[in-house]
Formats: structure tokens, sequence, C-alpha cells
DNA sequence: AAGCGTTATTCCCTTCGGTATATTACGCTA
DNA sequence: TAGCGTAATATACCGAAGGGAATAACGCTT
């Protein structure tokens, strides 16, 4: 689900490209985007933050910074979790979650599109 | 000249705050964008690598980086460098510069406006 | 009560971007 | 030729960020 939204690429080999990014500001700096938008996905996908940290190659350490951080920047947290009990635990993306995701792909969309319209602008 | 580009802020206090960044990549990665602009103004401001650095209390070393990496992936230099001479030698933009300067403060300003459109649809 | 797998937390290590410092090269001026 | 202030370059250092490993806490299951 959702293959390429890289925002970071290395070399681009031709042309100067018209690149960039966006993210959404908290109250305590980065409050969402494009790494945690698919770490979300994947804690969908696996069930938890363990899981979800491995498939991405991420360190269990730094997925969990960023479920606390979302948590504690948001009014409604986007992600419940469950220590101990069945299976140990787990953690689940709740409503608000899903509505995070939804509406940063959207801008993500809508800056991609943004980016094409500049390039065309670009003359040095 | 140009007060306030600045692209990166820590806090925004309030609501959250769709934010974002442009820049444009070259064959060897980033080849403009914010800082380089800046630093750009500088040396046409000061005339030399190393007061323009000083005045944006970077290290020379970096700022020499920058200017050494746009020139190396722009077709025309950005900067003209003297070493030795006349009051020591000094740093000159060249017209291409000019242009980058401009070109890439016409797409910040895009960016910005188009931020504010994205910021309306914002709603978690 | 023991076992299990996950969340939660701590500590240490490495990596890396940038800084600071020092030295050399340069070419005009006097 | 000596002096000057800059560009150019090399080296060492610092601090922050991220990673890895180890451990504790938790609560269902059996």
């Amino acid at each position: 689900m959702h293959e390429d939204k890289s925002t970071h690429q290395k070399k681009t080999g031709g042309m100067p490209t018209v690149r960039g990014r966006i993210w959404i500001d908290g109250p305590e700096g980065t409050f969402f985007g494009h790494g945690r938008a698919v770490l979300l996905e994947r804690i969908i996908e696996h069930g938890s933050i363990t899981k979800a940290a491995k498939s991405m190659d991420m360190a269990y350490r730094h997925a969990w910074d960023l479920v606390d951080s979302m948590n504690r920047q948001s009014k409604e947290p986007f992600v419940e979790v469950a220590t101990g009990g069945k299976g140990g635990g787990g953690a689940r993306v709740t409503k608000a979650g899903e509505r995070a995701i939804k509406m940063f792909w959207r801008f993500h969309k809508d800056l991609q599109a943004f980016l094409t319209r500049e390039q065309k602008k670009f003359k040095l």
C-alpha cells in the first residue's frame, strides 16, 4: 500500500529538479510527516510497534519516540497501546490516527502537483 | 533585504501548522535552497566569503563548501573568486547567481501561498 | 505461579554534521 | 621584497541524533 511516497532522493541525474517536503508542526515541533505516516500504516499492518519498526528497519526506540510524540501532541491519541496480556500486548491505530494518515497523503499529493507546476517555471 | 524567509521554526505554540520547504536538486544532491540564497545575498553585500559567513554566523568552511557545491553543479559559476591581490582577494556573485537567487525567492513565495491554502484544508 | 511476547525505559556506543583552529597559497600594494 | 587580507585546505574536536543491547513492567494464558 503506497509504494513510492519517498520525499528524499539523493540524486536526480539529469536536469535540476524542484523538490520539497511538507509536514505538520505542533506544540512540540514536528507533529506529523512522511515517516510518521508510514509508521502508522505499518502498525495497522502488523499490530505492534516492535514488528512495525522491524518491517521498516527502524530501531524500536525511535519508533516508540515517534508514537509517543504524536500521542502527546494530539488531543486524542493516534495509537492505543496494550502492555502485557494476550500475546504480550500490542498497538492499535485509532480513528484519529487514520484520519491523520489520510489527510497527510492528501497534502503530500497536493505538494507533488505543486512541485511539477513549479518545475515548469524553472529557468536558470 | 528579505527579512523572514526562514523555513525552519521550532515551535508554533498554537494550532497545528502546515509547513514545508522547497529546494533544487542537481547532479550531486542539493544544488540550491534557502541557506544558499541567503549566503549569496551576503556575499553580494560584503564582497567576500569570509565576511558573508561571519555576518550570518556560519563557519567559513561551511560557506566555502556551499559556494563550491553550487559552482560545481552549475554550468556557469554562481560565484567568482579572487585569491590574493587587492585587499587579499574577494568573491563576487555572477549574473547567473543573481538569477538563481531571484528564481528561488519566487519559488519560495509560491510555496508560502501553497502552504496557507493547504492550512485551510487542515482538519483532524 | 510460571511462561510468554510485547511495551516501556535506561545506558552506552557510534556516526555524522558542523565548528574551531591552524597552515598554506595567492597576488596586489607599497 | 615584505606585508596584507583573503581564499583554500587539512586536521582535530564537539554535540546531537540515532542505534543496539540489556532490563524491567505488564497482564493474559496455562
